[in-house]
DNA sequence: ACTATGCCGAGAATA
DNA sequence: TCGGCATAGT
């Protein structure tokens, strides 16, 4: 519309020749490869308000999508700073949130109440063991785990129950609970995660003019992290990809990391071909990290077979080397991190800045224990987030069943909670009647009798007079006074360690308060978008766009916001929204928030984070790459996109390290050095351990004893001071002059007394090491190998 | 209704 | 080895 405006539009000022290329794309499907710290996320929000700017669109005409929250509100936030645009009237949003938007607009189509809930994993799982239990499945044999796995699963691949290829009678019996499951669900109005993905998935298929509607609506379709969507969520966008509009799809193969839960990279070929895609841009200027780093990051991944292909570059100079350190335990390995941390704050390194990643969750535990003992504060991500409480999901439950008496999940959460004398035999019994009757729990307490029908009657009663007496309140008012009738309060008042989840279900009543200001919840004022040269972007109607319109204007206000019911004006409560906000955003998983403190988390947490300073801790075969990855195909790739993604998080200083032995399910095992070491480039390292040659494959020593040879600490070019790297005592404690033994698991040996065997595993150190070898005619012996007379057999 | 005990499992995790 | 969960026992 503007063309010499867009030429020079200070939107695009500072953007690198690739990012701008991105940035002014024309309205044709497009692939961004967007390497780690490429700026990829300025290029979207840009690219948007460039669109708008231009005036070649209106806010209504796009579609962002990412995979979380916090990836969406980021986008709002940047893209309100650049724009005076009512960003919150924007489709920008996460799958779900996007799908759970479409679904309260849609309801009928997709056959669903228009106050439907949302179950999220905890409620699913129990719904399912609830199912199972009514239905005798034998929960042996079909682990409530694995079914509701199973049945995720399916629903990711667009498979309803009629549709799976069946051929074993588990199979049968499977897809068996699967169709009780969706009649469940069905029957309470509830939908899964997954549900709401594919029931609006099924609308927009089965529906030409609403595809259609949507198709003209939005010219451009943006989608984040696009190597992480799985075959639904692909489906899904094709469903709104038309003959006028495009889809530019942001993602990095290096950076699929997944896999075990559906993503599916292929999708980023698949689109080229399917989409016939005829730009694709790789931004491979990296504003974030050293080269050293950089060159760390490239040549690792380089060793990956398949992949797009792309070489991150910076501008920056080499800057530190990444260190590298082997400790013999993991307590010293810990320890270690904890000594280098401090050296780290002292050097005016914010500890916020100080990132420790593990592969999987139970290393947090020793490194926890050293941080604690040191008195460093430190933050661990990944625990239970605030809706996630059991006491926000009981006071929730209350909530919904005020919304929804028919919500047998939370029915069941609550009814004897706090305790009021309904038993397991009470609620057996009003099982049975509600199953034989067909209709859900509440309903069925009419048909109780005795005793315990008594007190499931004053549960109802209770629910029924909560309801009437918040009738017409606010949303703060029907909570704080769900939490005095339910007697929530009262009972935590009551228990000895009750004070955090008063507290708790006091910030419920905060966080229901800021939902219904701050979202803007229930008002209708909606701020006109300003382009950039200060004229007003019209508001357009949407007859004038060729839209239907009876559907869903053009702008909209809230991203919780529900349209009325075309024919009854009906809407959501307020409190029915906020229920469905609890249950698509469930809140902060990081304790003590704002303090600084160091970030402890897995690798896959840290992806999309950054840190001047990052550990990557034990890197170890077995356990990064993990055992169980190598089994499956493609596994490694994986680990190693994953060793690339840890790398890449770091700015300034990275840190690698890896421990001899490590106490793992309550055994010492010994770990060969990650084979990932060996795929760095030597000019970037510094080892601050001697490198042991012994390690990385040869067959010999598994890591016993060290070359006398020690090297690798001439150039400190550290942080001066007295740093850790001027070894006033060697960092590895003497091993005792035990000769290494040479024994590997695998390895074939004979012993003069049981002949020849296998070795299983081999444990301890030193005097204590001993062996667990396997004799084919005297069975498998553990062996102390300082007595033990074995030679290795060739 | 609450506590004790035994068993199992143990990878990463968004919405 | 540890911890979460389900069942048994008082």
């Amino acid at each position: 519309m503007f063309p010499e405006v867009a030429a020079e539009s200070p939107l695009l000022q500072s953007l690198n020749p690739e990012q701008r290329a991105a940035v002014t794309l024309p309205n044709e499907h497009a692939l961004i490869l967007a390497g780690a710290g490429s700026g990829k996320t300025r290029v979207l929000t840009t690219r948007i308000a460039w669109l708008l700017a231009t005036g070649q669109i209106g806010p209504g005409n796009v579609m962002a999508v990412t995979f979380t929250n916090k990836a969406a509100k980021e986008m709002m936030t940047r893209l309100a700073a650049m724009l005076p645009v009512n960003v919150r009237g924007m489709w920008i949003g996460t799958f779900h949130g996007l799908c759970n938007r479409f679904l309260r607009a849609h309801y009928k189509l997709a056959n669903l109440p228009q106050s439907f809930q949302i179950l999220d994993t905890q409620d699913q799982l129990s719904a399912i063991k609830r199912l199972m239990k009514q239905n005798n499945v034998d929960e042996e044999r079909f682990p409530a785990k694995e079914t509701q796995w199973y049945i995720a699963g399916l629903k990711e691949e667009g498979l309803r129950p009629n549709a799976v290829d069946v051929r074993t009678e588990e199979d049968r019996r499977k897809v068996e609970i699967y169709q009780l499951y969706e009649e469940q669900c069905q029957r309470e109005g509830v939908v899964d995660f997954a549900e709401l993905m594919l029931r609006s998935y099924e609308v927009l298929r089965d529906n030409d003019p609403i595809r259609e509607h949507y198709q003209r609506r939005f010219h451009h379709i943006l989608i984040d992290e696009f190597q992480d969507t799985n075959k639904l969520q692909y489906a899904w966008i094709k469903m709104f990809a038309g003959a006028q509009n495009s889809v530019l799809a942001v993602g990095d193969d290096d950076q699929s990391i997944y896999a075990f839960r559906g993503a599916r990279v292929g999708n980023m070929s698949d689109f080229v071909s399917e989409f016939s895609v005829r730009h694709q841009i790789k931004l491979e200027q990296n504003y974030r990290s050293y080269s050293n780093i950089l060159d760390s990051a490239n040549e690792l991944i380089a060793h990956n077979k398949t992949r797009l292909g792309k070489n991150l570059r910076t501008d920056q100079g080499a800057g530190e080397p990444v260190r590298i350190y082997e400790a013999p335990t993991d307590m010293a390995e810990a320890q270690w991190m904890v000594e280098e941390v401090r050296n780290l704050v002292r050097d005016d390194n914010r500890r916020n800045e100080i990132a420790i990643l593990y592969r999987s969750n139970a290393q947090s535990r020793v490194v926890e224990t050293a941080l604690f003992n040191a008195a460093v504060p430190y933050r661990v991500y990944g625990g239970l987030r605030f809706f996630e409480r059991a006491e926000i999901k009981h006071a929730l439950a209350y909530l919904r069943l005020l919304e929804n008496p028919s919500d047998d999940t939370s029915f069941l959460r609550v009814v004897n909670f706090p305790a009021r004398g309904i038993g397991a035999r009470s609620i057996e019994q009003l099982q049975d009647a509600a199953r034989t009757a067909g209709s859900s729990l509440h309903d069925a307490v009419a048909q109780t009798t005795g005793k315990a029908g008594a007190n499931l009657a004053a549960f109802v009663a209770k629910v029924e007079a909560m309801r009437k007496e918040t009738e017409g309140l606010t949303l703060r008012e029907i909570i704080e006074v769900m939490l005095q009738q339910s007697g929530l309060i009262d009972h935590y008042r009551a228990e000895r360690d009750g004070a955090d989840r008063i507290e708790n279900l006091e910030e419920l009543v905060n966080a229901a308060e800021s939902f219904v200001t701050q979202e803007g919840f229930g008002r209708d004022a909606v701020a006109l978008p300003v382009d950039e040269l200060g004229k007003t972007v019209l508001r357009q109607s949407p007859a004038s766009q060729g839209l239907d319109p009876s559907l869903p204007e053009v702008n909209e206000p809230a991203p919780d916001y529900v349209p009325p019911d075309a024919e009854t004006g009906e809407t959501l409560s307020p409190l029915a929204a906020f229920l469905t906000h609890a249950a698509l955003e469930s809140g902060d998983n990081q304790a003590q928030a704002g303090q600084d403190a160091v970030q402890l988390m897995t690798v896959h947490a840290a992806k999309g984070l950054e840190f001047d300073c990052v550990f990557v801790s034990g890197l170890e075969e077995g356990l990064f790459p993990s055992e169980r990855s190598l089994a499956d195909y493609g596994g490694l790739e994986e680990e190693r996109r994953l060793m690339y993604v840890a790398i890449t998080r770091a700015r300034k200083r990275l840190y690698l390290s890896h421990s001899q032995t490590r106490l793992l399910h309550g055994q010492t095992r010994y770990n060969v050095r990650s084979r990932f070491f060996d795929e760095l480039p030597e000019h970037a390292l510094k080892w601050l351990t001697p490198k042991n040659q012994s390690f990385g494959g040869s067959a010999f020593g598994f890591g016993m004893g060290y070359p006398t040879s020690r090297s690798g600490n001439s150039s400190a070019t550290g942080y001066g001071r007295g740093s850790s790297e001027t070894f006033a005592s060697p960092p590895v404690p003497p091993q005792k002059s035990e000769p290494a033994h040479g024994l590997k698991a695998g390895m074939k040996v004979f012993h003069t007394k049981f002949g020849e065997g296998t070795v299983l595993t081999l444990e301890g150190s030193g005097q204590d090491a001993r062996a667990h070898i396997n004799f084919p005619r005297h069975g498998a012996k553990w062996l102390a190998l300082s007595v033990a007379k074995l030679t290795p057999v060739t």
